[in-house]
DNA sequence: TTTT
DNA sequence: TTTT
């Protein structure tokens, strides 16, 4: 079948990388896309503006994600939709949508203070040789910085260096004792 | 910003048609969508093959939909992704996310013996006159049979005929609030 | 059928805009948009490096986008594939292909002299009566400066900036079968 | 950038596969999509009712199609818009567009007489180890065939039992340059 | 809870 | 030049 989306929106935090237990990269962060009409036509009021999306990105493309993308930024994602469910503690069967992000373009520079320096951001940051994803795809490339998913987990997964109690103020220090698996 | 979702998959089973207080229709259905690579790879077992995508219409796609979409007919869905959110019975907060379809295209003509007679599948349902709408936008059209949103209520609310008690489980808790137009 | 295109690239040169005889606005101009691995991957080097694709808009969208669109300026757009053919002075039949968009998306604010100012640039545009677009379809708005064919007005955007997922309580159970390859 | 596309339509003639001098696959057909309201709405005529859109596919995909895909048959292709343009004999500049198809989803069943039987139409038709493409990014699977981009020519290159005479008129002119990869 |  |  066929499952694909794309969005553009802002992250409403800074992103979150972890590692699975076999050293696989993993980041997570929301996107908030505005919804058309926000404003609600001739003069509604309504409650709601904009659509939180939870993105998860994967390996090489996760780590590029975790480098280059902060809180704030225009963001386009291109991916498919992912419905896992899991029963929560009290028995009950929780459903939870995301899109499994495989080309993430960074629309903005970047001038913040934190993270490598936007001149650093790679204008392709694509995988090794295994690379799984979408490099043919309607990729990305040039401007502002993009990344894709592709490549194994390939050789260097870097740090997160950012200062940990900057920003959102929750600690970043997570151990893969803090993974729920 | 943009948030655009494409779906090829089966209906997991007939679709459900209400009509919220003010008479507007809207029509609910699942569609599996088979994830790639299926079955694992070289071997090995993957229990969950597919995602369960809940989808919505309104209005006059909402009808079209109901009354010429079946249980594991292929078809195609166009649409964005939204994420409401409600307080529970236990006040906690439960957050949904839905495809929201202006476009619905049958794939599959459907030799079936309930609903209409698939020589009767419209093979274009739109909207209203000056309606170009989500239509317009990649819109359906031909061989199989085929809807789009846009469009006022337009002509003639046929029933749902099946048991509206035959729920899901699932709170049907869609307001007008969430009527994207 | 189906037809759908998402792209992102930069104008290569002002769009023009022109009336039909008929009096309706049509706006065209061409988006570069760069391939993927432009570069050519270990050293290769490669002439060219992006698509260069003509985009056609109509009506309100054509003026929003004549006003408000610049040379070299990041654009998302939306739209489906057309493509006409005529007979040229030889005799001979040419193709023209083109992306008729119905949704455009400024993604840069645009600080160049030429053209409205920016501040003015409308975070909805939406378009008259006889609007044939997306209206419902996952347009865009907020941030940068939008425009959709089609709708309301449109009114005051707010920002919603939180986060509904952050600290929720919801478990981060993201485990390696969730791994889409 | 980010340039994507999705159709869906008919084939026009049966697919055409060549290899070009290093011996990489290339398949080459067109999909007729009709377009929405074909027919002019309020009564009007309209004389075209659909873009005729040429396909390309490269590698292990292309074979697929060349082994699956039957003129009239209904089609999903997911790809990238593609300009070329070269000097024609007349020294003048012609432009070219095409749809890079990464993937590809065969509709339908095909109990036509020709190609293989589709029994034999592979449930997916991915590629061999080092494929970098759809695969992940929202692939294709299940039901009715369907066939991915990706991998080296892999396992069974079947051959081409049409006329390899039979051309549609429009010169083929696909270098290796235009490899997407 | 699920479709082929 | 075109598909159903």
């Amino acid at each position: 079948m066929l499952n694909r989306v794309i969005l553009i929106g802002r992250l409403t935090r800074d992103p979150e990388m972890r590692y699975t237990p076999a050293g696989v990269a993993v980041t997570q962060f929301t996107l908030a896309v505005d919804r058309p009409f926000s404003g609600g036509g001739q003069g509604g009021e309504r409650e709601r503006e904009a659509d939180f999306i939870p993105i998860v990105t994967w390996r090489q493309l996760a780590e590029t994600c975790a480098n280059y993308l902060r809180k704030g930024r225009l963001t386009a994602v291109e991916g498919r939709i992912q419905v896992r469910n899991y029963e929560n503690n009290e028995g009950k069967r929780v459903y939870v949508t995301e899109v499994i992000a495989d080309n993430v373009r960074f629309l903005e520079s970047g001038n913040r203070d934190n993270g490598p320096r936007d001149e650093g951001a790679p204008s392709y940051s694509g995988g090794g040789n295994n690379s799984y994803s979408g490099g043919g795809q309607g990729g990305f490339g040039g401007g502002g910085g993009n990344s894709q998913g592709g490549g194994r987990t390939g050789g260097t997964p870097r740090n997160d260096n950012r200062d940990p109690f900057s920003d959102d103020g929750r600690p970043i220090d997570i151990s893969e004792d803090d993974l729920p698996f």
